[in-house]
DNA sequence: CGGTACTTTGAGAATCGTCAAAGATAGTGG
DNA sequence: CCACTATCTTTGACGATTCTCAAAGTACCG
């Protein structure tokens, strides 16, 4: 079952399922660095009472486009993609959202884009009305909330360099950094090697075209270019072991 | 003197002015309407010690990347242009600021991009430090932040999209769309006259271009196109008369 | 009227996309 | 355990779009 049951497609294969207050938010993985972070024992025992846990297959949707909003959400494990799609099928994702961060636009009346999942994703969910009743009587809340929209904006913009002015083997050598170094949360997997850095790209390769801007073969051919050049090796097409960091900030076009 | 002083560059032209607290915020164009809509009167006096008005003529920048955040502004008049670029030189805009926007890195130690004049611009500024007190002290303003936040969020991730996935004549009709809806106040121009929309596109060539990520002539192309298909007239290379609206919609790529 | 800056147009080159096919991986069932 | 299949990835050839470089045209400002 989606986050959005409005108008949910049938048949969609969607694997969700939900549980009912979480047992534990003092155990929660993300309990001391997401939204929760700003809010007292007390206050967080208000908004469990509101909370219901969700879990979602890796490809399940999550909500539509311009669906009407029904749910925000928290995600607690895993990997969320959020994309456009423009009515002839072409695909943009718009940015991915880890352990702890919020998803659903806040305030709004309807999604604004798709949420789906890439990986397995467990997420506590709030209902939209009591959400919002909640956080206006929360200021502390709402700061904590603005304060990681300002980062989705930062990152944002960040993305719109990348798809304005960097060329294929930039974009792709920007991202892998990216993943390097970023959201170890849960999702990645073990430490630096020695000088290398090793870690799993949680994107399959058409995931990370839509990500980059570009097709399915021209990810495939930087990535060729980049082992070639030495900067990477890849194995099983999913671990990326960084050779030589460096060299690859270097061809990234970010200095 | 721009918004930033402390690493200011040196020869850069700078013709800005600033002047004192601004006598009638009653009297503010923006009054009703951007983030000193959430104030009480009461509030907007204390808001007022803190505040200075400044000007630049079209072409001053405000403030640089990466440079000390030391004063947040609000647009009162013109068009302000945000925008980052790469070691090597190329640009990329993010967004254009407009009467009311807020500008600065809310909670931000630095700046995240450049800001320039695209017109003549005033703004009110506020030191950092201060605000950001005078901030936390005042939920129904940082309410209002964090709307406009979603906003520009919002704007942002439609960029996105179209420097993903458009084609460059697609970007260029987007782009014509855009300006010929939104953001009339102060700085558009007469109204639609029958069934055609005309307005003066406040961008040059080149700042066209660093908005859509292409290069000038790229969309000196797309506008000769949209000419030759009977969708746009171009007067004195700044004046756009849309003359078919649902084509021009057609040709944009959004449906 | 002349100079400067901006815009348009053209020709050729480079990058990236499209189409097609082969190779690799993971999951299934015998 | 081993085919067998479906899916994903890589590679190749070719084509389209966009960029680069160059030059001509146009508007603006004294």
């Amino acid at each position: 079952m989606a986050l959005n049951t409005a108008n949910s497609t049938p048949d969609d294969g969607d694997t969700s399922s939900h549980g009912h207050d979480p047992q534990s938010c003092e155990a929660c993985e993300v309990r001391a660095c997401g939204m929760c972070s700003s809010l007292s024992n007390g206050e967080l025992d208000k908004l469990r009472r509101i909370t219901r846990t969700r879990e979602y297959k890796a490809g399940d949707q999550i909500f539509c486009d311009e669906e009407p909003l029904q749910n925000y959400a928290a995600i607690k494990q895993g990997i969320v993609k959020l994309s456009k799609i423009l009515p002839d099928g072409r695909q943009q994702t718009l940015g991915l959202g880890f352990p702890p961060d919020f998803i659903g636009r806040t305030y709004g009346e309807e999604n604004v884009c798709f949420a789906s999942a890439v990986t397995d994703v467990t997420v506590c969910t709030f209902p939209k009305e009591l959400f919002n009743d909640y956080l206006m009587r929360t200021p502390a809340l709402e700061h904590k909330l603005f304060q990681l929209t300002l980062n989705e904006l930062d990152t944002a913009r960040d993305w719109m360099v990348m798809l304005g002015r960097m060329t294929a083997l930039e974009r792709t050598a920007t991202m892998l950094l990216k993943f390097s170094t970023k959201r170890h949360l849960g999702v990645m997997d073990p430490p630096p090697i020695d000088g290398t850095v090793r870690f799993e790209l949680p994107l399959t390769r058409s995931e990370i075209s839509d990500f980059l801007g570009l097709t399915i073969e021209t990810v495939s051919r930087q990535f060729t270019q980049l082992r070639h050049l030495g900067l990477i090796k890849i194995d099983q097409q999913r671990y990326i072991d960084i050779l030589d960091y460096q060299g690859l900030m270097a061809v990234s076009g970010q200095e």
